[in-house]
DNA sequence: CAGGTATTGAGAACGCATTATCATTCACGA
DNA sequence: TCGTGAATGATAATGCGTTCTCAATACCTG
């Protein structure tokens, strides 16, 4: 029973609920009860990105996730165990004073790696 | 002219003398005049990193990289124009305190971007 | 100098993320 | 209800980084 179009809004909640960005596999996984197809996961993610609605997050040695862009500045979580990525507040500044002499700083990403709250409870037992 | 296994000497200089990680694809291109084939690079590479004399550092969006394991704390900053990457020195700290509660911090990066000294000069001309 | 072994380089093959193809299906107006 | 154009899903194809295959070559020992 796929409702065409409305594949868009779901992509669009999905994200918004998320504790993090979200890949398009991860997408495709989550709204596997829609039956959307990954093609078009990808479809509307690129479209997303390209109107300024989604922002995609290269992650090292993973594949680009997707967020709503009208997040505040903050940086990223990556489990080590289950591979989400989770979003964290904060950030530590001043990596203009880290930059060498006759570079010019554009942008910078900060990336923690861990256990996430339920990995790490794993871990205890 | 190649001389056997004279090539884990090559990539060993190369990669200590480097500004920054180096990836496979840019160690085969510096060593080029030696006729070290690309395969030999993975080879070499992949063996230093299993022998602790190399570190993989993931770029986003990018090949792995490897530099030297002797190498102080540090993170990198990448020329969004060359595509170079360069070792930064100091580090801001203090990612536990951005650490979600229940979340476990195992490791963390920092990634600049922007313009590396000779392409800021570029931009100026 | 001959034989055995490890290394090498070229290119094929692979894994993975992403994009293109295309027949089918759906929405919507006449 | 029928027709048309857009959206969809399955799958093939692509791009790129990396690994594998294998014949050729270099080193080493006798």
């Amino acid at each position: 029973m796929p409702r065409p179009s409305e594949h868009l809004v779901a992509v669009t909640d999905l994200l918004r609920q998320a504790p993090g960005p979200l890949s398009a596999h991860e997408i495709h996984e989550d709204l596997a009860h829609t039956g959307i197809g990954l093609a078009t996961v990808y479809r509307l993610v690129k479209r997303g990105v390209e109107a300024g609605q989604f922002i995609a997050v290269d992650i090292p040695n993973g594949p680009t996730h997707y967020e709503p862009s009208d997040r505040p500045h903050h940086h990223h979580f990556e489990c080590t165990s289950c591979h989400r990525v989770f979003d964290i507040e904060g950030c530590p500044g001043h990596f203009d004073e880290l930059t060498p002499e006759g570079f010019t700083l554009e942008s910078h990403e900060v990336f923690l790696r861990g256990r996430c709250d339920a990995c790490s409870e794993e871990g205890k037992a």
